[in-house]
DNA sequence: AAGAGGTCCAACCGCTCCGCA
DNA sequence: TTGCGGAGCGGTTGGACCTCT
């Protein structure tokens, strides 16, 4: 832009404050507030010295030009961008300190899939907390915890790429079958790995539904994907065979199966289902249907068999469809009773994502 | 115990936005 | 309309701290 750094004025302290510094500081926003941050740092270092002989006021009044040179041999020695970092990242007495609560955690993930990296937007939602927290949290944390789970953590959409190890994970579930005959699992391992091997379908199908969305149709007016694809994948799935919600008229009326079509509707990661669904202690079932009447969509619903029987949801995913989160190498490795010791390993709800779609408040007020 | 590698986070840098003359 | 300068934003960095071997 042409315009110098505010800091390349020789003499400027860089580097981390000093508690004098901070004291300097917080005394003058304290008395005066905070504007003009460029002015900030000479008026600090001259608050301090009125304390031992002037009057602020009566020095104002005098004009800044005559105390240059008095300020900045005793002043705050940084530039005003410094001082509004250090106060709006640190002194501030508003700042909440500490370990980012689940809630937190679940605000962050639903601002971001809807501001991207917009981290003062996102500050302006969590109080207490400032976008440069907000952004360290994200990077060192959110980040590669989507990653993990499988989810591009720009558009929070499922990574494609999970697909291309699909028939690994399929190989996988041939494995199991050939080590009950050597080296038998226990029981829950194999019904764990039943369950992944689901769900990669089901991840496999939403691929399938995306992917015919967008093909454009060749020159027979076919989609090159068709939704008989997605349906025998479907049928394969044990949840539809025992829940026959899909029906000869889901078939036939295919225009009215519009996956991916134009939807105006938002991810969210719903704070109260994941906090549910972050607890590994409690297992799920869960049962899918092809959702014509919406228009588009899959019913999910998520049936706790935690303690509370009426603890359940049914959900509305117009696509994509919840995803496997990690289905690592050693998998059928990993000790199958734990699962609740590692996030990273396919062993309860919390390696289950959803991404829960309605009109988002928070859409209307950014609009 | 010590060194290597990894993680975390405060702070910096470069840029854009916006108000004002 | 244009250019300047302050405020603020997002990306990056460097060093302190932690963990592992």
């Amino acid at each position: 832009m042409g315009r110098s750094p505010c800091c390349d004025e020789n003499g400027l302290k860089k580097g981390p404050w000093t508690p004098e510094e901070d004291e300097k500081l917080v005394q003058y926003i304290q008395k005066h507030g905070h504007g003009s941050w460029r002015a900030l740092p000479k008026l600090a270092g001259f608050y301090l010295q009125t304390h031992l002989s002037l009057s602020l006021s009566l020095s104002l009044s005098q004009g800044f030009s005559s105390l240059q040179s008095f300020i900045f041999l005793a002043g705050l020695n940084r530039c005003g961008k410094s001082c509004r970092l250090r106060w709006t990242n640190y002194l501030r007495p508003d700042i909440k300190r500490g370990k980012f609560s689940q809630e937190e955690e679940q605000s962050i993930l639903h601002l971001h899939s809807i501001l991207g990296n917009k981290w003062s937007a996102i500050a302006t939602h969590l109080p207490g907390r400032t976008d440069n927290e907000i952004k360290n949290f994200w990077n060192t944390h959110l980040k590669k915890k989507l990653i993990q789970m499988g989810f591009d953590p720009m558009t929070h959409q499922p990574r494609t790429d999970l697909f291309s190890s699909l028939p690994h994970l399929l190989a996988l579930a041939n494995l199991r079958d050939l080590m009950v005959d050597h080296h038998p699992l226990d029981e829950q391992a194999m019904r764990l790995q039943a369950d992944a091997v689901q769900l990669a379908k089901l991840q496999y199908l939403q691929y399938l539904l995306q992917s015919a969305a967008s093909i454009t149709t060749n020159s027979y007016g076919q989609n090159d994907l068709t939704d008989m694809e997605a349906l025998n994948l479907l049928s394969s799935i044990p949840a539809f065979k025992e829940n026959p919600v899909l029906n000869s008229s889901h078939v036939e009326n295919s225009s009215s199966f519009s996956p991916g079509s134009t939807t105006t509707f938002q991810p969210l990661h719903h704070p109260s289902l994941l906090a549910h669904l972050s607890d590994p202690q409690v297992p799920f079932n869960f049962q899918t249907s092809l959702n014509s009447e919406m228009g588009q969509g899959c019913n999910f619903t998520m049936i706790s068999q935690g303690d509370n029987p009426h603890d359940e949801s049914s959900l509305v995913f117009p696509f994509p469809t919840p995803v496997i989160s990690t289905l690592t190498d050693d998998m059928s490795l990993s000790n199958p009773g734990d699962a609740s010791s590692s996030t990273s390993s396919y062993g309860g709800a919390s390696s289950f994502w959803p991404e829960l779609f309605f009109e988002d408040p928070i859409m209307h007020e950014i609009s």
